[in-house]
DNA sequence: TCCGAGATTCACT
DNA sequence: GTGAATCTCGGAG
């Protein structure tokens, strides 16, 4: 069976416009457990989200888009549901959903997933660091490199996009949900913004 | 024009 | 536990 039809059968799994529709909080819980989907190189690969953070535009000075838009932001501005990706110190890239509405910089970082599709893949693109199944994409870094995700897919529509989308799942109870403050920051670490399932062994920090 | 910090990860001590 | 790798951006000189 080709990838193509693969592809093709599964386009009713996806997420359509109004799942990006509520505020960016919401939007982030309820994108755990949900299937991200990478068609990155014709090679597919996919994972259960596991870990997330929001960044709430201007008024969050953790956010990239809280000193206005630059070259490297631009996407962040756009209308809910487009891709996001970013170069972190110089060497590894980062994915967000684009959240609110057009001009309000809001996004939901995706942390790590749980691998599911194309684990051998994810092995090979990972290369070293990819010899344990749980570091295949703990972590926004390995997970973008695990999944093919680079510059590249910055700009794109989670809804339209041929190389990345997100897949229903059932939905997550709210008590396998957990909080605490996001990671890696200096300011505004103290926010409950960061979200992850309760018990993974697949999610970071 | 240069310098430091950053939504990170990995190798090495 | 510590430091290096290396791109982007804001602020200092």
């Amino acid at each position: 069976m080709g990838n193509k039809i693969k592809i093709a059968e599964r386009r009713n799994r996806r997420l359509g416009g109004r799942f990006f529709a509520p505020d960016t909080v919401s939007l982030a819980k309820s994108l755990l457990g949900k299937r991200l989907v990478s068609f990155a190189d014709r090679k597919l690969t996919s994972g259960r989200i596991v870990e997330v953070e929001a960044y709430l535009g201007s008024n969050d000075p953790a956010c990239h888009a809280s000193r206005g838009v630059t070259a490297r932001n631009e996407v962040m501005f756009r209308s809910a549901g487009h891709c996001y990706v970013y170069l972190i110190y110089g060497m590894y890239h980062c994915v967000n959903v684009v959240s609110e509405g057009a001009g309000v910089g809001s996004a939901v970082l995706i942390r790590a997933v749980e691998p599911v599709e194309g684990l051998d893949v994810m092995k090979g693109r990972r290369g070293r660091g990819g010899q344990f199944e749980r570091d295949l994409a703990r972590g926004p870094g390995r997970l973008c490199q695990a999944f093919g995700i680079e510059r590249g897919i910055s700009g794109q529509h989670f809804v339209s996009s041929p190389v990345i989308w997100l897949e229903d799942a059932p939905q997550v109870s709210e008590g396998e949900i957990s909080a605490s403050g996001r990671i890696g920051i200096s300011v505004g670490a103290d926010l409950q913004l960061r979200f992850f399932l309760e018990g993974s062994r697949f999610v970071s920090g």
